[in-house]
DNA sequence: ATCAAGTATAATGTCAGACATTAATTTAGA
DNA sequence: TCTAAATTAATGTCTGACATTATACTTGAT
């Protein structure tokens, strides 16, 4: 019965496609195609567990090679995004991965997602201005007091100061001796803007934790551990917080 | 001059991989070329920017078709490990790209050290506790008090404990409420598996710690924030006390 | 008529070969 | 010596074929 439901589901989803999928231009990339893809399963409502058209028909549609179309996909499927299955053909997975993010298809799900990310990013970040304030050198500290007039410096002459505190950060990171915490931090974050910046357009999230920067860098300068953890939690608190009032969400 | 460097790091590279690259048993996923591929990285020493063997030539070495070595280079390629470049081949990238959180080659290229993994971790893991034991449901206390028996008996019983612990600190990372902690310990996790245990065989690390567990989870179960920070702490300092002992260094 | 077993089929998975494209390298020329 | 054109070696793409397999269908027995 569910198989009957799920057949005719699929048979109108694959027959409309053609109002949806049209001709890629020339030297389109393999995003391109994940881009028609994404349009024609919104244009169509399809859902989790629905089909996609057959890898051959996508490549017909789209006149491009099938070669193409697979590596696309591949390319989904690493995300998780979609399962595929020899006979039943490719299918919308049951579970967005998080760590893949294709924001035409998961814009929607997304937005409790900013603050498991923040939730991840915290402990790290925290982590990483304590070890800061106890391995920094000499040049780090000249580093980071540079990086944080900077980032003042741009905040005040009201720019946008997003740049010069990402280059703050990851002057702290570097401070810590320990190159994963950049990295891994660097990734999350990354992802963390993927999901923001598209749906909410500019924003100053973070904006009135930049007069607490000073304080941070004085205490990781200093080598006082614990005021370097206590000002990053706090930074990290007030930027939960804001994201929480942008998303008007209360659960995690 | 620096051409000149580059080039011949890449011949020796390319004649040398016959040594590393043995043809891989059908039915082969694409895990398995990588894995391949990361062995012969590994054992060439190649790092950031080198290049890799052409794909036919790695198609030729492995004894697979061109199109699964794509398809696999693919991925990595869509993780931002590789960057791909008609003439130049296929290079180890530069820097690792934003929404793909794959550790294992990472940790493989830039922490020879294994304090470094653990320093990660062990953030992590504390706020997972953390959340743990303010997130918590009844189901997750179930869960916990169940894998943290299953831990002890398995300890007791002089069995291999480690399965058991992995599936307690995953019933606490479940219980946070957050899955990005589990998704990204657990690669932290594989990619320490993967240093570690082929230097050192057997290892027991960490069994120090495991009477400290039951209080762990009664902290969770109890919703006592502060000592499930506590007590976690103090496994992960011991277990970083106990690498510090197995590798004899002191630096981070 | 219902259920089980076997068969057919339609989709993905893989391979091979050819050609297109591009950028590094080499060569020719000023 | 420097610049520009030709070469070339790699990836990028297309096509067609075959392998594999999970589903869908058919057949047979109870």
């Amino acid at each position: 019965m569910k198989n009957v439901a799920a057949k005719s589901a699929n048979r109108t989803a694959v027959n409309s496609i053609g109002d949806a999928l049209e001709a890629l231009p020339s030297g389109s990339t393999s995003r391109d195609v994940l881009d028609a893809l994404s349009h024609m399963i919104e244009a169509n409502g399809l859902t989790v567990g629905d089909r996609l058209p057959p890898e051959i028909e996508i490549a017909r549609r789209l006149g491009i090679g099938r070669a193409k179309v697979r590596e696309a996909l591949t390319a989904w499927q690493n995300m998780g995004l979609v399962v595929r299955n020899k006979k039943a053909g490719t299918r919308l997975a049951a579970e967005m991965s998080s760590n893949a993010i294709h924001l035409p298809l998961t814009l929607k799900l997304e937005a409790e997602s900013l603050l498991r990310t923040h939730a991840v990013r915290r402990p790290l970040e925290i982590e990483s201005a304590r070890l800061a304030s106890r391995n920094r050198t000499d040049r780090d500290c000249r580093i980071i007091a540079a990086r944080v007039a900077e980032l003042m410096a741009s905040f005040e002459a009201g720019e946008d100061w997003r740049p010069a505190d990402h280059r703050f950060h990851g002057a702290i990171q570097e401070a810590s001796g320990n190159p994963l915490f950049n990295q891994l931090i660097q990734q999350i974050q990354a992802a963390f803007n993927e999901i923001y910046e598209a749906p909410f357009g500019q924003p100053h999230l973070g904006e009135n934790t930049i007069p607490l920067h000073p304080e941070l860098a004085e205490a990781i300068v200093a080598g006082d551990e614990g005021g370097a953890t206590r000002v990053m939690s706090r930074i990290m608190d007030m930027v939960e917080a804001e994201i929480r009032k942008v998303i008007g969400t209360a659960d995690v």
